[in-house]
DNA sequence: CCTTGCCCTGACGTCGGCGTCAAGGTCTAT
DNA sequence: ATAGACCTTGACGCCGACGTCAGGGCAAGG
């Protein structure tokens, strides 16, 4: 398989494949003319990436779940090094979502105190009160 | 008061006053010299600034608090126009709390089931058994 | 031969919020 | 007069994950 048919199998574009590849996350195997060639297992590599990319990793913290899959193991956390990225991971969320939700909690209590100060015309659209024609 | 003093008081450098400056945040208020020359209500602008952004707001989206405040509000969501940014930065909070929720679920999950696959040596300071000496 | 469609490398652009350096002007104290 | 502390503009650097363009090679069909 062409870096094309693994970009479009992947669902990912053959720019994002080459930069993957220049971290060291896809491996080099080229074909005679020069043209890059993947096989099955490195769509699942490309998959893994993405997966953890959606969970908002960082595409060096997805990196040892793809050597773990390169290494030849079932799956990209099947590695001490890769569990260790989830915990850290895990930690990072909850503190990140602890601020949030005091950030939250301010900017609401801001508004609520602003509306109150500003209780003019939540409806601008009230009908006029003058005689009519 | 010149720039150093301001970046001085408010916390931050003259490179970040500038830049606001430039944003049109900040008045270009100027000495005969060609020095920046500010009051003690640009310290209010800018200390209004560091706030929403300590809540994770872009600078533009502080524009309106600051156009508030220049415009001779005592506060600057004394707008309509705060508010209304007040209101979307409260969804769009919620809307990330949630997916950040979510994904923590998930890799939780994920880290659990690793985990469970992967029963080795959780404590691998365990005394050796063999007979001493 | 020519087009079409794939592939290649290299390099600059993007977004935000500045940091940092260069090269110079201004004001104050000694 | 000169040092030192302040100020000015201009411009490049940074981070991450690519997008996008330029300029060219390879392979197959008509």
């Amino acid at each position: 398989m062409r870096i094309g048919e693994l970009a479009e199998r992947a669902g990912v574009s053959t720019r994002t494949l080459r930069y993957y590849e220049s971290l060291g996350l896809l491996p080099e195997q080229r074909a005679a003319n020069g043209y890059r060639v993947y096989g099955d297992d490195d769509l699942r590599l490309v998959e893994q990436i993405r997966v953890l990319q959606d969970f908002g990793f960082g595409l060096e913290e997805t990196r040892p779940f793809v050597e773990c899959l390169r290494s030849g193991h079932p799956t990209g956390d099947s590695c001490p090094a890769s569990i260790s990225v989830y915990r850290d991971k895990l930690a990072e969320l909850d503190a990140l979502i602890d601020r949030l939700r005091s950030v939250r909690d301010q900017v609401g209590a801001q508004l609520a105190e602003a509306e109150a100060r500003l209780p003019e015309a939540p409806e601008p659209l009230c009908q006029m009160e003058g005689p009519r024609e």
